[in-house]
DNA sequence: CGGCATCCGGGAAGATACTG
DNA sequence: CAGTATCTTCCCGGATGCCG
């Protein structure tokens, strides 16, 4: 061992923080780091392993998830189960009080998507897709509508409940959806953000629906854009 | 000019991006930089200067306080103003945009505020604690309650004004206030939060008061913090 | 494969000094 | 007062490799 690791051993790591009892410098020391929220935000519909957090999170390190995992775990903020053998995997979990901060996490998007920076063509992971219907979805255009809506992306499947004005996410097959889509995320996310016809999404083969195609359309108006900021 | 300097001029900065089309993601590339929330926390009230905004940061440097000014502005989150001479001063000032993301940084430190690393004890810059009020309120617990409450710290006053069970706060001297402190911020989050009785903290010289001593008790039970999360 | 340690290069943050 | 210049330190990102 090299001295200066000796040396390291006798100082206090003392991560970077603000030292000021204002909530917000408090949230920022806890979840303030880089990727630390989108860490969060691809836990936000349950438990998932290193690996499936790492295909949700395009450019992040392994390292650097690690770090931030165990940083959100010394907040409270994630908890770390071991799998019984012989799966003898890991995975990682929000706590209820990191559960809680979903409607934050949401209401950060719907401000910044206001920006003129915002391109809905980019890469986007399964849980953004997913999470953006509950952030953008109006109560009002959903007037009298009920219905359930199955996805699939590769292997990850979801489902997504309307009714009396309410959404619902979650994550498993839905049991004989109305509207079932199978394809990528920036697909759906074409059709329902981009205005791109149905029909030419599913002539190059991006996404196939099963279910009434005019249902398809309503569908698509439930989740308005907020208006660019200026 | 050295060597490297020049070789600098032909690689594009490219500033690090998640390139995600998530509204999280984006919103992290505009204002989730280091200190960067802060310094729209700052700017809550109204403009303010330089200086002004470093004594509200206390820990960031000059340099990096530019280097957030120049990239908030880039994000039009910020505006620049200069003065008029022979003030010959620059003003930063939110847009329009940037004031509406005052509730998604209330409700990150409301959020925050139930972790046990919680101190409310540490140092709060002005801006923090009256910030906190709009915060922290509970419209149940002034039922009925009218007034208005004058602050000052040092320099910097602010007007507090409770009606129909709402709260407003804003930047200068409130005209004949039914209570007016004069203090430092963290006297004034001693009384409210953390329950420090106010005789103590005028003994010490931390807090003056005028005005009904039985309003202060009053006024000192409209911000209950919420329970730690476990 | 999953999770973690290590090393390295670049860049962002922090501290201090300095200038118009 | 309002920033720049410079230097150091630390964090992030990528690659590799270990170990179960």
């Amino acid at each position: 061992m090299k001295l200066e690791k000796l040396t390291e051993l006798h100082k206090v790591p003392q991560k970077r923080q603000y030292r000021d009892a204002c909530g917000l410098a408090l949230a920022l020391d806890l979840i303030g780091e880089r990727w630390a929220m989108l860490v969060i935000r691809e836990l936000i519909f349950g438990p998932k392993r290193f690996n499936e957090l790492r295909a949700g999170l395009p450019g992040i390190s392994a390292n650097v998830l690690t770090q931030r995992l165990e940083g959100l775990e010394a907040a409270a903020v994630v908890r770390r189960h071991r799998l019984p053998p012989p799966a003898s995997a890991q995975v990682y979990e929000l706590t209820e009080w990191g559960y809680e901060c979903e409607p934050v996490i949401r209401m950060i998007g719907r401000w910044a998507i206001r920006s003129p920076e915002h391109d809905s063509s980019l890469p986007v992971s399964t849980t953004s897709i997913m999470l953006s219907f509950k952030t953008m979805f109006d109560p009002a255009r959903a007037m009298g509508l009920s219905l359930s809506v199955g996805f699939r992306f590769g292997a990850e499947s979801f489902t997504l409940g309307i009714a009396d004005g309410a959404i619902a996410v979650s994550r498993g097959d839905a049991t004989a959806p109305d509207l079932h889509f199978t394809g990528t995320p920036e697909a759906v996310a074409a059709l329902v953000y981009g205005g791109e016809p149905l029909e030419a999404l599913e002539a190059e083969g991006m996404l196939a629906v099963e279910g009434d195609r005019a249902l398809v359309a309503r569908f698509a108006t439930l989740f308005p854009m907020p208006e660019k900021h200026a």
